[in-house]
This record gives C-alpha cells, sequence and structure tokens, in this order.
DNA sequence: TTGGAAAGTCAACAAGGCTGACATAAAATC
DNA sequence: GATTTTATGTCAGCCTTGTTGACTTTCCAA
C-alpha cells in the first residue's frame, strides 16, 4: 500500500493478489452502499429496483421509458412493473411527449421528491463519510478506477448525468 | 476534478453533487464489474450466487458452512440450494470436521477450481485493465473509499482475507 | 395508407432472496 | 447420564425482480 512508486515503474498494485482485493472490495463495499436504502425501502412494499428507477428519474426528469431502460439495463416488462406501481402510488408522473406523442415523459411528483430525497440522504451519508474518510485524493482515484471498470455503453450514461446539476 | 488541493482543506469533494457523481460510479461500475462472470456463467445452470460461493470457498479453503454464511450474508436455505448444486455437481466437497464432528469444511475440487479460474480470470482481466488505466495511486485511493463503505462486520471478512496469499 | 417504432399489457417462468418448521448429529453443560 | 445448545440440512411456501414471447394500441413518417 505504501511501496507502490508514483510513477507507473512499480506494478505491485498489478498482482493478482491486489486484483483479488479489488474484486473483494467492490464486493463488500456494495453491500455497504445499497444497505442504507434497503432498510428504508423494507416495509414499503418497495425494493430495489423501484429505488433505482427513482434515482434516475430525479436525476434526469423528463426522460423518456426508454432512456431508463436502457439506464438500468433491463426489459421494459421488468420496468413497467415498478413504475406501474410508482405511478398508482403517486410518486411518479408520465406525461406524454409534445412533439412525439408516443413517448412518455417522466417525472417525479412532490410525493416522490420526498422519497428520492430520504433515500438519497441515506446513501449519501454514508458514502459523504467514506470520502471524508479517505480525502480528496482517494476520491479522485476512486471515480478513476470505476469509471475504468465501466461497460463503454454505461460509461456514455454515465458521462451523461451534469456533473453540475440540472 | 483538478480543483482539489490534496490537504483535505478543499472540501469541494464533498458537495452533493461530487457525492451523487460517487453514487452513480459505484451503480455503473458494479454492473461492469459482473458482467464477465455473468456472461460465462449463463447457460451453465449457475448463477452470481453460485460465482459468490465458488470464490470465497477458493479464497478460504477449509472454511466452515457458517462462515461462509457470514460472508456472503444470506441464510442458509439459500446459501444451502446454492451448495448443494455444486457438491452435486462436483464442484464442491465437504469434509466432516476432525475436532468438531459437526462442522462441515469446504473446498473447492479440481473441477470446481477449474470454473473458480475461469471466472476468476475474466474478472481480474477487467479489473486489471481497470487498474493499469488509472494508475497505483488511484488504487489505493479506490481501495481506501470501499473499505470506508464498508459495514464493519464485512470490513472484518475483508481484512481476514490474507494479502499474501493462502 | 401502410410500415414500423414506442409503449403498454398479459402470461409464464426462473433465480435467488426470505421465513418457518422440523430433523439429526455432536458437542457442551448440568 | 440427561438435557440443552450448536451446526447443519431439508421441506414447503412466499416475494422481488429479472427473463421471453406474443399481442395490442398509438402515432410518426415515408
Amino acid at each position: 500500500m505504501a511501496e507502490a512508486g508514483r510513477g507507473g515503474e512499480s506494478l505491485l498494485f498489478l498482482t493478482d493478489e491486489q486484483v483479488r482485493k479489488g474484486i473483494e472490495a467492490m464486493f463488500f463495499a456494495y453491500r455497504g452502499f445499497t444497505a442504507d436504502p434497503d432498510r428504508i425501502l423494507e416495509g414499503m412494499d418497495y425494493g430495489r429496483a423501484h429505488h433505482r428507477a427513482i434515482h434516475f428519474i430525479g436525476r434526469g426528469p423528463g426522460g423518456t421509458v426508454n432512456t431508463l431502460l436502457s439506464i438500468l439495463g433491463v426489459t421494459k416488462q421488468s420496468l413497467n412493473r415498478i413504475l406501474r406501481t410508482l405511478m398508482e402510488d403517486g410518486l411518479v408522473e408520465a406525461r406524454v411527449g409534445r412533439v412525439d406523442r408516443r413517448e412518455r415523459h417522466l417525472y417525479l411528483t412532490d410525493k416522490g421528491h420526498a422519497l428520492e430525497r430520504q433515500l438519497s440522504e441515506a446513501q449519501r451519508a454514508r458514502m459523504r463519510s467514506a470520502y471524508r474518510a479517505a480525502g480528496p485524493q482517494a476520491v479522485a482515484g476512486f471515480r478513476q478506477v470505476l469509471e475504468a471498470m465501466m461497460d463503454p455503453d454505461m460509461r456514455r450514461h454515465y458521462g451523461a448525468l451534469k456533473e453540475g446539476g440540472s
């Protein structure tokens, strides 16, 4: 951890053991990553799939069903089941497209925003505390490695989500 | 990404936007992380759960069922279903404990090792390429943030998996 | 006006989580 | 020695969330 030079000459960080530890770190960390929202959602009638839908609708309001489909990487039948319950419960609203009336544009309602905020705050609290513990340089490295690990299609979606807001 | 000082004075890396990007990076990267093994396993009768069991049995040969249970964080019924198929197919072997004969100690057979290697090589290839693209410093940061993100219980398991081998 | 894309719906199925109840063997304790 | 606890396995049933396939409706565009 300390013996790796910063030039790239030292390739100790590429040993099988180092790489395996990285794999396990991903596995264990992802569990923590989802634990807080999961806890909030259990008892409600929702699960992780609802959380993901709410997150990305909140992140890109007005996106179409197809966009969401390709971000989430599931089938429309699977997404539809989730969206239906969210719309029935008044968390998500689908507005018919103005230029192309076949499209449905998705928005969170006030109630939807409230749940989004609740879930997001729990998840952000953990992420923020991990960031704070590790420091800015570590955070930059974290993001670099994760980005390099994505499939190109996913990287496209990731990059498209505005850094500055919206 | 570039304007954060390295002391810790600059807290730009803790803005909500930065933290949200981290959350999305985790989401998209995890998909890439599991994509290659998933592809290998589809068509076989196995899934992600089998992969996880094989991975950790390979990583800590001779571990008991209970140990594996707490690493994976599932119920014994769920794990048992997976273990049974792996044993029927001759990938995993359970040996009765010598000091405590209630315990079953789990080992990969040769056949099990072969599949483990195949899955692991695919996953390590992606991880290694991400590591190489990001560099040693980024890798150190990646590991720091992930470790800080884990639940304490998981961090215990993570730390127990030997860095040097076994 | 017709083809095709976007979206919704229905049905059926599978993986892999879960709970609860119960069985067995062996260890630990009284 | 009798009882309790622990480790494991197993049966049954349920839930979420993924899948495929088939079909319909809507509506833009050639």
